[in-house]
DNA sequence: CTCTCTGCAAATGTTTTGCAGACCA
DNA sequence: TGGTCTGCAAAACATTTGCAGAGAG
């Protein structure tokens, strides 16, 4: 017992690449508080070179596509964003993403799951998947920005912001 | 009484570019039934040319980004197609994407609204936005995979299909 | 020993940007 | 006329692909 059941059952060879790429969403899942389980196939390359392990990014890019396709990771895209994986362990859930420091919480409704599969129902779509994101500021910027710009939104802001500053959804990038 | 009050509103200057991108989006959302809605970039450039007017495509990203931060068009991004826009007239609603075809029709259900808003709160989100796809087949595209696969389904195909035909869970792209 | 992987570099597709000249108010 | 636009070409990104050599089983 060596190779990871994961991979086995896949019917991918068990190389250095996939092995240390496994291991690294398999540890995130574990230790990681939160918003670590969520790495794009940059985060993956960077996290890898810090352990010494130099991976070429066109290996990381085919990994993660593999394993997304065999289901032992997930493959989200967030607004705007690049793609992001994490791994398929936990219950199916949706997200949160906060809009400035690009922290993502996880989140199940069965409300929603249910009224979901009735409108697929209504409208005659066999249902596949769903993505359903929400985006916004998390407890902690939320403060922040109240510590922060708090007196001034009351005096010297516009109500409407300028048109000047392009005010992105989701943040561009979160390295 | 020539310029469109949504140009006059945003502070944006009346040129051509801008005067046939709004009217094409107008256009779309009074004459065509369904999908036709939703266009990318790429898509406005080729109608443009279609009645004659090549406007150069850098043009035409600057006009759709300025006119959704203006709130005229609303930008959207099913998974991991390239961004659409559509005019910002109806309702807020969200989407149901088919994977197949590319039909995009357009829903919008209280419930589902409510439960976010409530999850919001409860993770101490300040919800700024939200988008919510549904990825599925079109009842068109049922019909037609039925008909076409039907038999073979039941007889020839393993259950868990091969590994080595990458599925997208939305076409690369609708042109 | 064979078929699968990997790394590299080059190609891709979409979107953004710098700049000089054209155009609106 | 002055500041705003546009077109072009080039840059910027994230992602994919072709190919020759390396590695797993």
């Amino acid at each position: 017992m060596e190779i990871p059941k994961e991979l086995r059952e896949s019917g991918l060879k068990a190389t250095l690449p996939r092995l240390k790429i496994l291991e690294l969403f398999q540890r995130a899942e574990h230790s990681a508080p939160n918003g670590v389980r969520h790495m794009s196939a940059d985060d993956v390359y960077r996290h890898l070179l810090k352990e010494n392990l130099e991976v070429g990014l066109a290996t990381i890019y085919r990994v993660l596509m593999q394993f997304a396709e065999a289901k032992i990771l997930l493959r989200r895209q967030f607004d705007g964003d690049r793609a992001v994986f994490e791994i398929n362990a936990s219950e199916h859930h949706d997200h949160m993403v906060c809009v400035s420091c690009g922290k993502v919480e996880e989140f199940f409704d069965k409300a929603i799951e249910e009224r979901q599969m009735l409108l697929a129902k209504q409208h005659g779509f066999s249902l596949r998947d769903h993505s359903l994101s929400i985006y916004g500021l998390c407890k902690g910027c939320v403060k922040r920005d109240r510590a922060t710009f708090g007196a001034a939104i009351q005096s010297t802001m516009p109500l409407q912001p300028a048109l000047s500053s392009p005010t992105r959804l989701v943040p561009k990038s979160h390295k």
